[in-house]
DNA sequence: CGGCTGACGACCT
DNA sequence: GAGGTCGCCAGCC
């Protein structure tokens, strides 16, 4: 996908030369009204053990960004820090794609609208 | 350099 | 299922 761009991405705290870029492309490929692991993201960088460090390269997003960071749960279809005023935005962006989350902050269907889980 | 911090995950009790 | 531990590794100080 693109490359960083400041004037596209906005300042970020954090610029890797490319660990944050394959993180973001890769989270871009994930359609509205799906979702995907952390895991799954690391996995598909080539590195299965990466994925906290996955985790770590989406909250160095900015506002405003085009990266769909909401769809990305943990391996058993939570929202990661359920509780925290960006699991509550996780949870709105999720349900107006009509992805469901339950009060224990578990993706409803989880297996099913898992990306590449079908 | 070394130490510290994590939107995680696998494993154990 | 719930709670704790340990490994993981990029980026920052």
């Amino acid at each position: 996908m693109s490359p960083y761009r400041p004037e596209r991405h906005g300042p970020v705290r954090v610029v890797g030369p490319g660990f944050h870029e394959k993180v973001w492309a890769c989270v871009r490929r994930v359609p509205a009204g799906a979702v995907t692991t952390y895991g799954d993201v690391a996995a598909a960088l080539g590195r299965r053990s990466v994925a906290r460090q996955v985790g770590w390269a989406l909250s160095a997003l900015p506002d405003g960004s085009e990266v769909p960071w909401w769809r990305v749960v943990d391996g058993r279809g939570g929202v990661s820090r359920w509780g925290s005023a960006v699991a509550r935005r996780q949870r709105a962006l999720l349900q107006k794609e009509g992805v469901r989350v339950d009060a224990r902050g578990r993706v409803v269907g989880f297996a099913l609208l898992r990306w590449g889980g079908g």
